[in-house]
Order: structure tokens, then C-alpha cells, then sequence
DNA sequence: GTTATATTGTGATACAATACACAAATGAAT
DNA sequence: ATTCATTTGTGTATTGTATCACAATATAAC
């Protein structure tokens, strides 16, 4: 084990490791080997294995890598069991979804509640989380610390709500606002979902793709 | 200008350069300097100077690059004047927070139409979108073109939806479900939404930070 | 017009990430 | 028990990415 300075890449292919060592269990598969592990994901094998040497020595030679015990490494890698508390900011269509749709449980994550500043939504309870004044943030929680805060307001609002956030002393927010946010405590760490970003992307490799396809039907054109 | 292959992590990048000569030109700021735009962005501006290098010449020595015009260049290279045909499956919470509050159009985008098997939303019309029977995906388009699918129906329908679309001929797929698209057709470009892939590495980093903090914590307790 | 200052585009260089290759170790077969 | 087939973990080579450094060229000042 090296343990020096996990590089970001590592880090975010993890979750896709848990994703499929989830899916193998499911499937009954018992043992893996990187070999078979790389080829179902599109990785190399000694990709894998550097991956996991970055944390430990989770495989046996010969053998491969116990499905389940990977699983527990690796959730334990990323905080699974750590039951971080979080609250979000912002009930409007993506928040709500979120609140309704997303386990958060299921990764570790304990939502307590949400908060807005609409009056029609607050004091009521949506999926089964209770809606509070967003100006009632501090007082509301009564000393709970809160561990990472899912910000789903709209744009305008973002940087505002964002530093009411780091005053309270959130650790992590988990940005769903097309801004790049700048916590002035530089400590806090802002993990983003910028949906137009991904949309961008897209869009720059199907236009690639078109590029490529109307460069060879001009070509075929030509040789006609 | 290269032009041989240009890499992820630059395509990655491109996006949040469009936001941030938006924000600029919101500001009013019409030229800017790479070392500028670099300390804002948190990036070098030898960097910055690499990324567009990859594309053309878009800068003047002595003078920088002028933002309405580098905005164009970026949005061009992005597809965003392409105006590529969306259609989105799984009118849900997710779906239709997309259809409701997502912006297409501001992006080159344009959304036609959205589909579902659930007969109390079949005929309905939300957010100025008509919502189809699922099954009638193909008559429905009547010929018509997709270039995008948006799929958000649950993970158990994933896969079975997906291959649907590719048979459809869609280029593209919008993957909002939390498994990973394997799609018949190499060609398919699939890009992914992965809420809870974001939210564990952000769990990676939250652990980190406390791991660090309860060693600063244990060394000044040794010291005392 | 000439000079000083600013800033790009890019070749060279340093650094980071990935792939290769193999010794060490395990399980299965005989 | 011994051999053979696997498969890990890691040192090394290769590839990819980011930074440095500077010639080339523009603007701005006088």
C-alpha cells in the first residue's frame, strides 16, 4: 500500500467500482478478478489493482477479490458508514425530487430537513421531511451540526444562501445551482451537479460525431 | 492550432469557461486576459492558453481575448447553434423538474416531446410539453429526427428503455438512472448523471477532512 | 514614429496517470 | 506432495496532461 495522495481520478471511479460489486452480489457472483472486473467495466486489470493498492491489499493471488469484502472496503473508503447529517436548501422542483426520489440513507447520508422561503411550503412536510423558514436555519437545528447541506435554490439566491451555509458551519455543500460557488471559508468542500455542463458536453461530442459522418458522406460523394 | 485529438478533460473544461465569460459579459467586462481569467477561474493561464489553442487562434498578443466574441467561439465549438432534437423518457420527479425548470433552448437544445407508461399522465401536458404513451414512441415522431433522449425512468426500466431509444436512433442518451448504459450500438454517446456517484465522492473528501481534523486533535491531546 | 508594456501561441519540460511485466503466492488437479 | 494454472501487488516503462519560458506581435504612451 502506497497511501500518499489518492489522486481525484481514483477517488471518482470508486463509486462505479460500489455500483458494480453491488450489481455482481445481486447477480450471486462470490469472487471477481481484475481481470474479469476490468473487462465488464472497460478498465484494465492493472488499473484496477493500482486503484485498490492505493487503500489496501484487498485481493489474494490466485483467488481474486472477495465480492463482498471489496464492497465493505470500498463503502467504508467512502465514508458509507459514517451516517453524515444533512439538510437541503431549496424545495422547489429539484429539490423536492430529491428529497422524494433520493436514498440518501442508502449512502450514508441522513436528511433532517429542508428549508425554503416560500410561506405556502413552510411548516408542512414533504416526504416525510419537515419544511422550516430558511431565516430559522440556526435556530431550528438547536445546536445539531450539520454535515453537508444540498443547495437547490435558484440561481439568484445561490451565493447568499451559500454563505449562510458556511456560517453555520456546514462542512460540505452539494451544489445543484448552475454557479461556481466560492465558500469564503475555503475548507468547505463544494462537490457540483451542473446539469448544463454535462448537457454541453454532449453536445460537443455529437457534434463531433455529426462532423465525422458528414466529412465521409462528402467523401463518398467526391469518389462517386 | 493542433487539432489532433482533443481531450476530456479539456471538453470538461469548456463548459465552465462559457459560464464564466457569461458572467462577464453580465458584468460588462469585454476584454479579458488569460492570467486573468485564470485567477478567477483558478486555473493557469498558460492552461487556459493550451485549451483554446486546441480549437484556433482566438486571442491577440498584447491585447487578450474579447469575451463576446471568445463566448461565441466556445458556444460554437459546444454544438449550441446545432439545435439538436430532444425527446425525454420517465416523466417523474427528475423528468419533469427537467421539463419544468431545465433551460434547452438556452443551450442549443430543443424539447419535443416526452413519453411514459403511466395512463394518468398519457395526453397531458406539462410544462408546455405533450406527454406520449411510451410504446408509441416511434408513430409518434412520425419520421421525425431525435438526436438527445433524456432517460429518467426507474433503474429497473433502464436498460430495456434504453434500447428502445437506440433502436429509435437516437445519437445520444441523457442517463439520469444510476446504472451504467451499455448500449447495443457503440456509437450511442451516453452521458451520465450520477447524483449519488457525486454524493459518496464527496463522502470520500468529507472523511478525509474529519480524518485529518481527529489527528490534529489526538497529536494536540498528546502534547497536553 | 518610436519605445515600452502587455499578452498570446507554442515548443520544451516537468509532472501525473496509465499500462506493462513479472516475482510471489494461492488454489486446483493429479 | 508436486505441478500447473491463476491472479495479485508493485517496480518500471509509457503515455498523457499541465506548466514553464520565450519569440512574436499587438496596444498604448509619448
Amino acid at each position: 500500500m502506497k497511501q500518499i495522495k489518492v489522486s481525484n481520478n481514483v477517488i471518482r471511479r470508486l463509486p462505479r467500482y460500489l455500483r458494480k460489486l453491488d450489481e455482481l452480489k445481486v447477480a450471486g457472483v462470490d469472487r471477481i478478478s481484475s481481470g474479469e472486473l476490468g473487462h465488464q467495466m472497460g478498465l484494465t486489470s492493472s488499473q484496477i489493482r493500482q486503484d485498490f493498492s492505493c487503500f489496501g491489499e484487498f485481493g489474494q493471488q490466485g483467488y481474486g477479490y472477495n465480492v463482498t469484502a471489496l464492497r465493505g472496503e470500498i463503502a467504508s473508503i467512502l465514508g458509507m458508514n459514517r451516517d453524515f447529517s444533512v439538510v437541503l436548501v431549496g424545495v422547489g422542483n429539484i429539490g423536492r425530487a430529491l428529497i422524494e426520489n433520493f436514498c440518501f440513507e442508502q449512502y450514508g447520508f441522513h436528511l433532517m430537513s429542508a428549508y425554503d422561503v416560500r410561506p405556502e411550503l413552510i411548516g408542512r412536510n414533504i416526504g416525510g421531511i419537515p419544511v422550516h423558514d430558511i431565516s430559522d436555519l440556526t435556530r431550528s437545528l438547536d445546536g445539531t451540526k450539520v454535515d453537508v447541506a444540498v443547495l437547490c435554490v435558484p440561481k439568484s439566491m445561490a451565493a447568499s444562501a451559500s454563505e449562510d451555509l458556511v456560517r453555520l458551519g456546514v462542512h460540505a455543500i452539494w451544489n445543484f445551482t448552475n454557479i461556481e460557488l466560492n465558500p469564503s471559508n475555503p475548507d468547505v468542500i463544494v462537490e457540483n451537479i451542473h446539469f448544463s455542463d454535462s448537457l454541453l458536453a454532449m453536445g460537443y461530442y455529437l457534434s463531433e460525431n455529426m462532423d465525422i459522418a458528414s466529412a465521409a458522406a462528402a467523401k463518398l460523394n467526391k469518389q462517386e
